[in-house]
DNA sequence: CTGAAAGCGCTAACAA
DNA sequence: TTGTTAGCGCTTTCAG
């Protein structure tokens, strides 16, 4: 006994197979009635397609992904980069090519290199929208044309993006919290470090924390606004911990981790303030070790490159549809875990990566 | 441009597809110079096989992989089916078929139901061997006939398996130790409940988190062994609680969460004692918010499953090797981050719960 | 030893 | 609205 095909199905219902075909894909051109017949029979004999033979028939239209994303920093964008290109070589043999064509930096022409992208006509284009804003026409005409956008590791909500794959900030803002207050006595004062206020990302992150740090019986927070600069970082650290020393644990949202621990340092706190940072390189190994870091929220980025290529192929190869927004849960970093990532260990376990188109860079 | 097919091949060697196939396949009835001058513009041509026009044309799905996992305990053999699900409908079109045969519980029957699967001469065998030692001669009797058999959850380390996909146990002790240790006063006492310390992966969470506890300056840990038994778990905690005072902590290894939670209620500790616990289900929600479980180490069977069909695949679609071992990072799960988990589904949601897609990462 | 040709089950373009 | 038919890329059988 065989599976039952379409030729089965038509015999059965006095049709042609092209009939039942239409029937069973609900296309234009036929009765009400005669479809009603056909699907009863597919589904008393237990009809399933053969999608060898459809994807044969139908002919795998290759796939071409454009990818524009910063080469800074590189810690956390190379990362990014092998998710993505780790995901697209398991379809190479269906087609799958990547364009790779970076920015400089997070926000540094990133409307130019997205332009070339586009221009070379893609299925689908992965972009970090430094400047959402400057970005979204762009999108938005990609959409147009059919070529779906999914934005990674930062938004562009306000463009007609397809998708967004995104570490969900306020859930590390809250985690932050929840281990700052598990760390440290009841009604401890903390200190939150991050980047710009108006950045939605940094925000999210912040409030995630203040909320959840009052909820569970941490004490006063303040803020410092360090725009992503070192120095500044550094400074107004320094500064604030000099002069009052209520501050018991701070919280760095951004990857400004480094300067906030040598601030700690010069104060000669090293060891007596709780740091929680974000995501995870090689320098920070020895603030982890010495005691100065408790914890780092990891963002992922290799994670998020992963689900973005793999939205945008099971978009296009087996019509799944995309979601507007994927955010991932942060994973937590330790001393006890530590060594086990690969941004740590070195040792990248990651496949050896066969074929990768560098892009076309113009 | 297209991907050379056979025919490319065969145009540009003077020779039939047919002649092309027998050299691609070491098929007799060819010559080996012959051969070695089509091989050769294969070669350049990048040739790869249209695999989904080679399953319609043999008639049979080029993969198939048998599924011989527990049922109980649903909530988490359940995630690990969902993984393993998800991985193999992404490559439906190339014709990867599952054959799901559960066994009831975990060392109920595996071998019974593995030897059926072997029958249906899969190319590849998915296992949770609750007990290795029975279930080796019939893995080895499988990779023997070049069936690959890849063990998910637990490992069958000496039998001749292919790979293992497994929780690192040793980070889960650890991560545990670690926050115990912050969670709580310098020098306080822990208590580890385990399952039976003849399983390796209860025996190596245990050492990880002795091991680390010590180190970070934990107090002395005791140990009860509760044979997975929910009555023997309670007993022995609230035996231990009513007469000792000097726990602080409690670090539960197994599954056996809530009547641990129990005792402590019942020997009227709640909230002055720290629960740390594995995995993740419906009914420690409560023990959450009231502050009994103050966080969990999840082994994300999810992402266990994905991973092992993604190893199966990659090998035998892409020729990539499998790893003799994957040991994958543990979550930790606190009241801040629990309600992003898909296993905590609706309930008692204070935010409209995104659901969280696990990627696949080490 | 090699070539030619008939499908595998489905889709899509063209006829009726 | 329905039927007919020509492939999709590969395997396989049967001639040459």
């Amino acid at each position: 006994m065989k599976k039952p095909g379409i030729r089965e199905i038509a015999k059965l219902a006095n049709v042609s197979p092209g009939t039942v075909d239409r029937a069973l894909h609900g296309r234009k051109g036929i009765t009400g009635e005669t479809r009603r017949r056909i699907l009863a029979i597919a589904e008393s004999l237990g009809y399933t397609p053969d999608l060898a033979a459809r994807a044969l028939s139908v002919g795998r239209a290759p796939v071409h992904i454009g990818v524009s994303i910063p080469r800074e920093i590189h810690h956390y964008f190379d990362r990014l980069l092998a998710g993505i290109r780790s995901e697209a070589n398991r379809f190479e043999r269906l087609g799958v090519k990547l364009f790779y064509s970076p920015t400089e930096r997070l926000g540094r022409d990133d409307v130019q290199k997205a332009s070339e992208l586009l221009a070379q006509q893609p299925d689908a284009l992965i972009l970090t929208p430094g400047n959402p804003c400057a970005l979204a026409p762009l999108i938005d005409e990609a959409e147009s044309r059919g070529i779906r956008v999914v934005c990674v590791d930062t938004d562009a909500p306000a463009s007609k993006r397809s998708s967004a794959v995104c570490i969900n900030p306020v859930v590390c803002g809250r985690l932050a919290a929840e281990l700052m207050a598990g760390f440290l006595p009841q009604g401890s004062d903390a200190v939150v470090v991050t980047g710009m206020l108006d950045v939605e990302d940094h925000a999210k992150k912040t409030e995630g924390f203040t909320a959840l740090y009052a909820e569970v019986g941490g004490g006063d927070v303040q803020l410092i606004e360090a725009h992503e600069d070192e120095d500044e970082a550094f400074q107004k650290c320094f500064a604030l911990l000099s002069g009052s020393n209520s501050v018991a644990g701070i919280y760095v949202n951004t990857v400004n981790s480094l300067p906030v621990c040598r601030a700690i340092g010069a104060a000669g706190l090293a060891g007596r303030i709780k740091v929680i940072t974000t995501d995870l390189f090689a320098g920070m190994v020895p603030f982890f070790e010495r005691g100065v870091i408790a914890a780092s929220i990891h963002g992922r980025p290799f994670a998020q490159g992963e689900i973005a290529v793999r939205l945008i192929l099971d978009h296009l190869l087996n019509g799944r549809q995309l979601p507007k927004e994927r955010l991932l849960m942060p994973q937590v970093v330790m001393r006890s875990n530590l060594h086990y990532f690969p941004e740590i260990s070195g040792s990248t376990a990651e496949q050896p990566a066969p074929v990768f188109v560098e892009a076309i860079e113009l």
